[in-house]
Formats: C-alpha cells, structure tokens, sequence
DNA sequence: GAGTGCCTACTCGGATATCAACTGTCCGAGTCTGTTGGG
DNA sequence: CCCAACAGACTCGGACAGTTGATATCCGAGTAGGCACTC
C-alpha cells in the first residue's frame, strides 16, 4: 500500500475544520513531508474530486463536500487507484493441462476467494468517514487539537 | 500484492489432489510459469511450514497437513510477508504543531481505521481454506480435472 | 476619489530523475535411488 | 542370494541481475490580488 494514503487522509482531517483554502506547501510543513510529493497525492485527491483546488494568491484545496459524505475508501481509492489489488491471471487456462476457454464461465474459485476479501475490506473502509476520523481525533487529543491546527494553517506563521 | 500469491494458492490447491512429492519444475510446467521464481514462492510456503520439502530423486514438495487444515491466510502471509499492508508512521507527532507522545498512548483514528479493515480482510481469508478451494474448484471444472491433473504430475510425461 | 489596466507573486498541474521492491535467473549443497561388487 | 558401499542424478536452497512501480523533485501554465495610472 501506498505510504501517500496516511499523508493524504491526515490532510483531509484537518481540512474539515477549515472553510478558507489552504495551500499544499502549507500542509505539507504542518506534518513536515516533502511538499513536492504531498502535492502529487493533493492532485490525486482533487482528480477524484474529493477537494477542489482554487488558484491564485490566496489559493488552496478546500473540501469539495461534507466530511460526512467523504469515505475512508474514497481517499485510499484515489490514491492508490481503484483496481483491485489481487489480479486473476487465470493461469488455470494456461500449460499443457488448460481447461478450455468454453468451461470458463465465471473466475476461478481463487480469485473468488480473494475478491470477496477484498470487498470486506472495501466495505469497512466505507462505513467509515472523514467526519468520523475528525470526531475520533477529536475525543483523543482534545477538541482543542483541530481548533489549534486550524488557526495556524490561516495563519501567517513561519 | 504479489503476483506469485496466486501461483502458490494454485500449487497448494493441486497438491491437494497427490500425496507423493512433486517437484518446482513439474508444478512450473503445469501452470507455464517461470520455473525458477515459482521455486521462490514454494521456499517461502516452506519456510512457513505449510509445505515440506523432500529432497533426492523422488523429492519435491508435499503439504504438510490436511487442507482443510491452511486457510488462504497462511498462504498468503507466507509470500507477501506477515506485516500490515498500511503502517502508521504517526506524523500527528511531527511538524510544529506535533502532538507530545505522551498523549498518544492508542493509535490515531486513521490508523485504527485501516487495521479494522485489514482485519476484516484477514477474517475473510482466514475463513477459506484450500479444502475449499479443491471443493469449488470440482464443482466447477468437474470432479474429473483435479483427478487428471493428478495423474499428470505423477506421471513421467514430458 | 473612483475606475481601469497591468504587474507581480503566489497557486496548481504535469513532466522529469532517483530508488526500492517485485520479477526472473543462476549455481552450489544435500540427499535419495539404483547399481555393483563382495561375502 | 543378501548386504553394503559407491556413483550418479535429481532435488531444494540461497545468492545474483533486470524491470516495473513507488518516491521525491523540479519547472512551466494560470489566476487572483494589489498597485499605479488615468479620468
């Protein structure tokens, strides 16, 4: 798995507790990574439409929507793409032993196996939010956390 | 992940079908796949412990227990390694704004996040073995093609 | 003083090097089998 | 005829290159804000 997806959804945390655009650069020395690289995940981020990137001077990434309607699986998606990670090669139709094409209807019980984990994993990374990840934080750090990160990303400071 | 997950899922699959030992090569000509890199992944099944390994004339590779008895997840971990595919590298304790340690004593809510679904990813494998994979497998193919199968590898064919 | 045009500075976006892991390959250590010689 | 020792060949196991994707970086395109000039 990707290392960009912690940075990715760690942005999209303190996002949610900020309405004005905050820059890449910004968010990139608040969790002190490569800014350069942070932005390629940003970019990730906004072709998915999960933020939405506004130029210019005072611009920035801004949430496109509520954290709420924002899933764990929409950001891991976005990042690491879609694709599953486990792919079927179907050598069962390969070497001198193949089974003909014909008699091939549907994926072989080992790619089944590994697609219905992989769905388990799909749906637990959906049922959560970013929302949630924000409350979460929240009653672990303090709800002072969030609020302190969000007046030192607008603000001007070193 | 791994591409050699699903060469070493179908080996155990069809060594369920043959108790003598059956050599790298034969299981790579069967599946027409690099002889040589599919040695890597049985040398790691054995390092696991879920294939013994004799050696001499009439060696090869045998399981070492009932199928039902290796689940997917043993397989699985024993070629792409044991560790979590997502590992927090906790940059809520970096930056300027870096949380102390000693309030960290959990996890953050991302890296809890991950680890249910990985969990449930791993219950998902885990609850598969390789006795039912064979079993699908049969009711797919036919109950006759782990039997051919079978008398192909025991047999000196070229 | 108000409006307009321009200029600057800041932003994102994609194209570009560097590195590690997966993929693929090779040869040496060890061992079982079959044969052969002797008793 | 039986046993033991040997030779042979086949097996696995770990050490060695090649290639693709992830990591990290840079510079150009574009835009919003600020300033100066004009009316």
């Amino acid at each position: 798995m990707s290392g960009g997806v912690e940075w990715a959804l760690h942005c999209c945390v303190v996002l949610t507790s900020v309405e004005e655009p905050v820059p890449a650069a910004r968010l990139a020395q608040l969790h002190d990574v490569s800014p350069s690289y942070l932005a390629k995940q940003l970019q990730a981020l906004s072709r998915a439409d999960l933020v939405r990137s506004v130029q210019g001077k005072a611009g920035g990434y801004v949430l496109t929507r509520s954290p709420a309607r924002i899933t764990v699986l929409d950001v891991v998606e976005a990042v690491d793409g879609p694709g599953p990670a486990f792919v079927c090669t179907e050598i069962r139709q390969r070497g001198p032993l193949a089974a003909p094409p014909e008699s091939c209807p549907a994926p072989c019980a080992i790619s089944r196996a590994m697609a219905d984990a992989e769905t388990a994993w799909r749906d637990a990374l959906r049922s959560v939010s970013v929302a949630d990840l924000a409350r979460n934080v929240s009653s672990d750090s303090g709800p002072g956390a969030l609020k302190g990160i969000s007046t030192w990303l607008t603000t001007a400071e070193g």
